[in-house]
DNA sequence: GTGAAAGCGCTAACAA
DNA sequence: TTGTTAGCGCTTTCAC
């Protein structure tokens, strides 16, 4: 038997007539907005409920807003953006609002471009772009378009707001564990980053930044050791095949990130050597499987969940007043030490 | 200095005017619908390409399609659903469509729903119900109202699609295996199932029954051992807990999902305990990091990318004939063996 | 406080 | 082949 046809659907007239009101009556309860008494809102109510109407959101948007706020991810792989949405979601559940996110492109410009674009031609009422690669000039011309909060990546503007986290401070943090631990010889494997322009905003760049200026600090500016790959688990496993054909091995490497260490892991692991006894190993995002038993990881923590509850309140703000001046919002990281740092082997 | 209150949006009517032709005709162009000569198509064309116009898709939402299709995941931590995803919108690249991902409610029913209705909401032309957990009554209601596929659930329905693994044969792949090493006390860890209906359905509970009947196959009904947590990593962990206070222990343990036998690894590491040395171990899904070194996990591949292919074809074929009979494709697992299983000590 | 009516940007009948 | 026009379901003036 096929579909018997779906019925068609409720609209707010079917409401307005069935509580006997105008239309515009049951759109200002819809909108809880200013003009309906007591007595008209619980006709309404009730009217919507024996019904079952739900409002169309497309409709809506074309004179009003969706309700729907878009979320665009670098890479749905990396453990550590669904903190950052679930901070998102929890907030925003009292609300409205519903989140819809992206696909992801793997850390590919274009696709980012596409997924913005994308979302503004669905009429999102504001978006959250999660550390996006492209230049500051196409972030300022979505955030133009449609009310904008950018995560993950410094550096002020006039037209977004940002939440960051202090990229800097923790990788000095890692640095610091390691030579309180003993080690010297400590590489690092970044994010390739050749744009100039990007250099000073893409977090990635900070950490880089923050290990050659803490290795300075204690006198290991000869042992400053940068591998650049990409922040994926593939990235983690060339880099670290890049670091073990060296003459001299370090004692210990920081990953940019749990994802990179992941793959930092295999390649150790893959040459017959373990860790920490051979080398130690530290990571950034302090991600769910950081935790996990047989990788114990030591990593830095940046808060997922808090991001998006910040991210949540600065939405909400920016959509009750588009004009009000951008909000810079800066988080501090902690470090988690597990059992992947250990002193190295004398 | 603040934004320039943005420009109005370009719309059909600017590009109309622009290229000296009616609406009508720039709409054809767009939707490359029967009715328009070469001569105008390039005239339009140019156009939009002078204008930069795009259109907008709830407007269109309207009258037609939104070209927007959305995917509700029971889950955005589990590994094993990006690769699906991939599938899904490689598949897609080279159509006017786009996908859009509900943020996903950790297998939470009430979760499942509000995302599917917002979806609804929001006019998509299609939806994609990744391992629901709703009674089928809800699935068939959203299908009747939009073309939908639902992967990873078992049983036909008249109205969706379906695209699915063979769980049970999967599930007899890892016993047969475990079997051949020389293992008999082989325990399994599932997702709790205690819905009737939904058992004869969810893949969970095939790959139990596939558990089951080859056990019994091998004359091991005896040592038949299932125990009931959630497919995360936390439910793996608590399982496995519930293993180790057995005054026997299993040679071998089934995970039901990677995700679970990540939870499982922390928690026999915490107790002392080697894999393989002390007790095998094998997940199913063979998502990324099951192939990761120090983890290395014996895995059923379900590839998750052809899958999603499929998902796409399917989804496609139902939007371009949404009379057309209701399909099932039925996918083959393959198992993957890796070094988390070895013979039993003896 | 309430309702009539215009219109958001697009598509689909229908005319020409 | 092309254009005119009537809506889609909602929000928003603007009368009353």
């Amino acid at each position: 038997m096929q579909q018997a046809g779906s019925p068609r659907r409720i609209t707010i007239v079917d409401v307005a007539r069935h509580a006997q009101v105008s239309t515009t009556t049951v759109s200002k309860v819809l909108r809880n907005a200013y003009g309906a008494s007591p007595a008209m809102r619980a006709k309404v109510q009730e009217a919507i409920a024996e019904l079952g109407y739900r409002p169309n959101a497309a409709a809506r948007g074309m004179r009003g807003q969706t309700y729907t706020i878009g979320v665009i991810l670098p890479d749905l792989r990396n453990p550590f953006f669904p903190d950052i949405l679930d901070g998102l979601t929890d907030a925003l559940n009292d609300t409205p609002y519903q989140v819809l996110v992206g696909p992801g492109g793997h850390n590919d410009e274009q696709a980012e471009v596409r997924g913005s674009d994308a979302m503004i031609d669905r009429g999102m009422d504001a978006m959250v772009l999660v550390a996006p690669i492209s230049p500051r000039s196409r972030l300022e011309h979505v955030a133009r378009t449609v009310p904008t909060v950018v995560v993950g990546r410094h550096g002020h503007s006039d037209v977004y707001d940002t939440v960051s986290d202090d990229d800097f401070t923790g990788a000095t943090l890692v640095v610091e564990h390691l030579v309180k631990l003993g080690h010297r010889r400590i590489a690092h494997i970044e994010h390739a980053e050749s744009d100039p322009a990007r250099l000073i905003e893409m977090p990635n760049a900070i950490r880089a930044d923050g290990y050659k200026h803490a290795m300075r600090t204690h006198d290991l500016a000869n042992e400053i050791d940068i591998v650049s790959t990409s922040y994926t688990q593939e990235g983690g496993y060339l880099g670290a095949r890049q670091i073990l054909s060296r003459p001299e091995l370090p004692t210990a490497i920081f990953a940019g990130a749990d994802i990179v260490a992941m793959g930092v892991l295999a390649a150790l692991t893959e040459a017959g050597l373990s860790v920490p006894d051979d080398i130690s190993l530290a990571g950034y995002d302090n991600t769910n499987f950081a935790a996990l038993g047989p990788i114990s990881l030591t990593s830095v923590d940046q808060a997922g969940h808090h991001i998006g509850a910040e991210v949540a309140r600065l939405l909400l703000s920016r959509i009750s007043d588009r004009d009000r001046p951008s909000t810079q919002v800066k988080l501090s990281p902690t470090l988690v030490t597990r059992r992947t740092t250990t002193p190295p082997a004398s």
